[in-house]
DNA sequence: TCTGGGGTCCTAGGACCC
DNA sequence: TCTGGGGTCCTAGGACCC
């Protein structure tokens, strides 16, 4: 028995809301990020709605990279690019609203990030039921939240991964198991989850480009070049994957960082900054279900983007800000003399994450 | 172009234990 | 006077995802 497995993934989501949300930005070119501070912003474009991709703008593109195409654009006389700012538990809210209308239709769901879900649907008779059921849901979630997403159904999550970016946006794209391998073979490696620009260049450099050339490689080959993920990968390539939708992902860490302004060595800042981090990490343990961290980490990226993480174990749980807030600064402290800065760099990021959390 | 912020998972060495 | 093998935990770094 095949399984068939749904994954819906939301079109531009965090654009789209903001499209949605105000109806005179309608049609505009609109980029979701950071403030680009008139160019001399820091940060990255987050999501950009199908009008600013056609200035050559996309996600995780540096803002000020952005901000110069929009204003290259405009003297062009085409229309302005609107940068908005992003607005997390605005997204959050209509994320959970849809998931519960795709509870109300499916037994077991898994939200795999903030605009992603899987669906298990291997309960229908065929793929043909899956894509008419895929369809409803497409129109449910468009008359209730005014919102586009694309699906894709395959006999596995990878493959209905893969699927719902294969026609984007407001797509639904169904690969039956007998198609499969033909549907997979002329895309690039890039396309499967996982392979990200290193392991890219890694396969390029032995001439690998598409999914039939990374076939050739024996699973020895793979695991000799990338360890335990070229197994995985090995399976991969031939559409093959046994992970199932669950409904649940555990949470097992809570963190949060800071790229500052200006990169600095004034430690009265940098720990004041540290102190106000905490505090809203801590913040969000309290709410969070979890009774006990064990272990926390601090990063702190320099000017050159070297990012060092230093990390401590307790010995016993702990569960108050006072202990948070101690450690963190003795992690942080040996980086303002030749300890862990001897070329005393400038810093332009610090973070802060708790991790081992236990519910007592 | 000069690279956010929230995460997860894997690797590898060293300590330590039996 | 040369030293095992297996397991687990901790730390640091890095790749990747949205």
């Amino acid at each position: 028995m095949p399984r068939i497995i749904a994954h819906l993934d939301m079109d531009a989501f965090f654009a789209a809301i903001e499209e949605r949300n105000r109806p005179r930005l309608r049609g505009k070119p609109i980029v979701v990020g950071s403030d680009p501070k008139g160019g001399i912003g820091r940060g990255v474009v987050s999501t950009a709605n199908y009008g600013a991709r056609e200035y050559g703008i996309h996600s995780a593109m540096p803002i000020s990279k952005a901000w110069e195409l929009s204003q290259k654009a405009k003297q062009e006389g085409k229309s302005d690019v609107v940068f908005l700012s992003t607005d997390g538990r605005r997204y959050a809210e209509t994320s959970s609203r849809i998931m519960a209308l795709i509870a109300k239709h499916f037994d077991c769901i898994e939200q795999a990030s903030i605009d992603e879900f899987f669906i298990d649907l291997s309960f229908l008779s065929s793929f043909e039921e899956a894509r008419k059921n895929c369809l409803k849901l497409k129109g449910e979630i468009k008359s209730k939240e005014k919102l586009n997403c694309s699906i894709g159904i395959g006999p596995n999550k990878l493959i209905a991964k893969i699927a719902s970016d294969f026609q984007k946006p407001n797509g639904l794209t169904l690969i039956e198991p007998d198609e499969v391998e033909r549907f997979l073979e002329p895309l690039a490696i890039r396309k499967i989850p996982g392979i990200g620009p290193k392991t890219e260049l890694q396969l390029c450099k032995l001439n690998i480009q598409n999914i039939k050339d990374l076939k050739k490689l024996s699973i020895n080959d793979l695991k000799q070049l990338l360890g335990k993920w070229g197994l995985s990968l090995y399976k991969k390539a031939r559409g093959e994957d046994d992970s199932l939708v669950g409904e649940w992902n555990e949470i097992k860490s809570i963190g949060e960082q800071e790229t500052f302004e200006k990169d600095t060595l004034d430690s009265n800042y940098i720990y004041e900054r540290l102190r106000i981090l905490s505090r809203d990490v801590f913040k969000r343990f309290t709410h969070s279900e979890f009774k006990n961290f064990r272990t926390i980490t601090i990063a702190v990226r320099m000017n050159d983007f070297e990012t060092k993480n230093r990390s401590r174990t307790l010995d016993e749980p702990q569960n108050n800000l006072a202990a948070l807030e101690f450690e963190a600064i003795k992690l942080l402290y040996p980086f303002f003399d030749a300890r862990e800065n001897p070329n005393r760099k400038p810093i332009r990021l610090i973070g802060i994450r708790i991790e081992k959390l236990s519910k007592k």
